[in-house]
DNA sequence: ACAATAATTGAACATTGTTCAGTTTTATAC
DNA sequence: GTATAAAACTGAACAATGTTCAATTATTGT
């Protein structure tokens, strides 16, 4: 084995997500280009190609770090709490804090369309798929009389409340002043949500105490 | 005056517009370059350049129509219903109804960011905005014991609820098999949503009264 | 018929993603 | 220590993109 520079191809790699990163960050999409991430890592275009397979690889590459960090904030933030609703309202607005400090980064995340017709890769449903069970979890043990089948539709609906209050606030659709605003009308999703669900269970409980 | 062909520029400018939606929706907004536009329609690129003064104020005017059409589809659906509840439930499933119809031109209306610093032009806005509106009129009627100014935010949740399942369902982040599914949650999102304020609001009824 | 003017073209430019033959560096063999 | 092979890296090239604008063509008024 031989090599110019002194950096292993994990090192470039990670030099390459840190740049593309840096780059979302400031100056959005629109400035993430192959030739600006190889001018910031101090390399040419071509070694970008001998990391990643194309610009789509390398983007799945940098939401699969967002993603993963901002599961790393919800676990943060759900780390002392018992109650599933407390844990529940704490992921939902760690989602939110997210997406409102690196607004950025989140729409690449959730937006992106690869060019071609290739699958979202494992290392970012993965991810997703631990916030969904997250969510899941707190709603099975918020309303334990539920029916198990009910559950997944139960968890994607309440995830789906809380991303649609992140991307409708991160395009600015709503006409909602940006952070504190924000926060409120997730605290009103919230609320409302849960709040309808526990007579539901409650009713179904009750159906089930009269058979 | 004088021209070559017998197209005015407001059929110039729909025949664009036609052209672009066709490509969207035919190829994804991967597909809608100056180029395909111009050659669908007849005419060369630099034709394109006399009508909007950019790709992205093509796309814009693009978005106004989808939201326009989008908007349409609510009137109707909406037509008949008396019932607060059932206008919501109406508006809610003929959102995602045309989000799973044309989901490459839902898309662009709802995940484009234009390059220049240019705002959200107000042909958009106004669509929007009406939409809102009708949101926030039945929930007026449904709640009339809420707080005036609480509706703006409850609007804005609830809008977010259901933009929320669009968006997930679209970009396939869920793991919803499509249509029928994608309803499921819609409907499990509506009826929580509606669930929780119904209580809410008796109770601050029952409040009132007391006072 | 003849200007004047509007409509339309298409060649040009910078920038993009992507490829790959060639160059430079390093490690290994002798 | 030198030669050889292999790996790392470059940068010139290509096609496709958005955008501009001088040149060309068609139409109208006189």
């Amino acid at each position: 084995m031989a090599r110019r520079s002194d950096h292993t191809r994990d090192e470039l790699r990670q030099m390459a997500l840190d740049a593309a990163r840096a780059i979302v960050k400031s100056e959005g999409v629109q400035g993430l280009t192959t030739r600006a991430v190889a001018r910031r890592m101090g390399y040419t275009v071509g070694t970008l190609y001998l990391i990643f397979h194309n610009l789509d690889d390398l983007i799945f590459a940098v939401n699969a770090q967002t993603v993963a960090d901002m599961r790393a904030g919800m676990e943060k933030a759900t780390a002392g709490l018992q109650d599933p609703a407390d844990r529940l309202k704490a992921i939902s607005s760690s989602y939110l804090a997210f997406a409102l400090q690196h607004p950025n980064l989140w729409r690449l995340a959730f937006e992106h369309q690869s060019s071609g017709a290739e699958p979202i890769p494992e290392s970012i449903t993965r991810e997703t798929d631990q916030v969904l069970e997250q969510v899941l979890d707190g709603l099975r043990r918020l309303l334990p009389t539920l029916d198990e089948d009910a559950l997944p539709t139960l968890a994607a609906a309440f995830w789906s409340g809380i991303h649609g209050v992140c991307h409708l606030t991160l395009t600015d659709t709503l006409k909602i002043a940006k952070a504190q605003s924000a926060h409120t009308v997730l605290d009103c999703q919230v609320n409302a949500f849960l709040g309808g669900l526990m007579p539901a269970a409650a009713r179904q409980a009750a159906e089930r105490g009269s058979n």
